[in-house]
DNA sequence: CGTTAGTTTGAGGCAGATCAACTTTGGTGG
DNA sequence: CCACCAAAGTTGATCTGCCTCAAACTAACG
């Protein structure tokens, strides 16, 4: 897995003082949704503080953790964007503070500054590099590879979020077992220690290197 | 997995008279290479005929088929966007037409016409749906529902592509020997006739709901 | 300090990969 | 037009990485 860091744009200094006014702010507990998959797009959100994953869920509740955003990235720009429902669905991962910027005033700023839709395109075009990235580990890596590759991710893009190991592994198509197993494994070769349940990573770069290693 | 038709744009009517001639137009043989993963962009292509495949290669020879580019449709506007290294490999499928337009072209079009802009982005917002769906069918379904699904999306999206077992499999995360007792199977239940190395769909809606069925 | 969410560990199973041998296809050139 | 042959497809036997199921353990938090 290739990773690296993404992009934050203050869309709020965007902002007239009448768009502002109507901004809606919303504080969210762990495990609530903001929205869900099928639901129309009706605005886009603007994340203040904590974490929130985009989820798939299957029938039979098999989870899948597409994306994460953290504080101030944007998050439901795909489908406003596109037209189209949301294909996933948004959940706190902890408590959060997000503010929500309505679609017609979204619309306005986009309109009176170009620059902003040139910067949603970029987030956007890194998004699908990701994702495409995402898709290649999963069908041509081992599960060891990809987990130590994630763990060096989010070390380096959300070194404030404490992730489980079913976050893990749902991000990176493994099961939570299996991550546990790997973490285990990690420890002993001196790569990461478990602290509780936290996991400090002392290098990256080793992790990505010994994931090229281990893989296929 | 979810597809749905996609989008074409006609972006050489965009084009001066002075652009038009500053257009380099390109045939491609089957097998031949238009960039290498890790290149730096220089514009973007508009495929004329033909069908260009974005594919990722591990160091072991592994590869995987990311995005396929049909008549009308450009590609290479991802890496210009994001403004990085190209993150894969483009290969003509078969013999191929398209025009290069060069960066400078494109970024005064989009400047005078910044429809062309959003357009773009929204190609990017639907080719990340498709890319995270992909993902999640990787993950939570078994190889006979994607192999299935896949089958109606190319019937539909591609219908004057002669899909191979090994393309087929690399779409979708599944080895071309699988690809190939799947589709012997799926001929049994009647879904889908071979008539030389072609594969008939007389229903693509039948391929789905059964996908479903047999989806975990 | 009790409760619950999160983690660990073991045993066993299976979907799909791998390896290998064989058959078919369809384009090419004589 | 046919014979040839490389590329594509098929089929069987075997193997294995990761999942599944189950049960015990432990951290964190009110």
């Amino acid at each position: 897995m290739s990773f690296e860091f993404s992009e934050k744009y203050d869309l709020l200094s965007q902002l007239t003082e009448a768009q502002k006014s109507r901004l809606v702010h919303i504080k969210t507990s762990k495990g609530d949704i903001i929205y869900h998959q099928g639901d129309a797009p009706t605005g886009i959100y603007h994340v203040k503080s904590g974490h929130i994953g985009l989820i798939t869920i299957t029938p039979n509740g098999n989870e899948s953790l597409l994306r994460v955003f953290g504080p101030n990235y944007f998050f439901g720009h795909r489908s406003l964007i596109s037209n189209e429902d949301y294909h996933a669905t948004t959940l706190s991962l902890v408590d959060c503070e997000m503010v929500f910027i309505p679609k017609d005033d979204f619309d306005e700023i986009v309109h009176e500054n170009p620059n902003i839709l040139m910067h949603v395109a970029q987030v956007l075009a890194k998004e699908l590099r990701r994702a495409e990235n995402k898709f290649r580990d999963l069908a041509l890596s081992n599960v060891t590879s990809r987990i130590m590759q994630t763990l060096a991710f989010i070390k380096s893009r959300y070194p404030d979020h404490k992730w489980t190991r079913k976050e893990i592994g749902e991000y990176c198509g493994a099961k939570t077992e299996t991550v546990s197993r790997v973490l285990g494994r990690l420890e002993k070769e001196g790569l990461i220690q478990k602290k509780g349940r936290s996991i400090i990573i002392p290098s990256t770069e080793d992790l990505y290197s010994r994931a090229e290693e281990i893989d296929d």
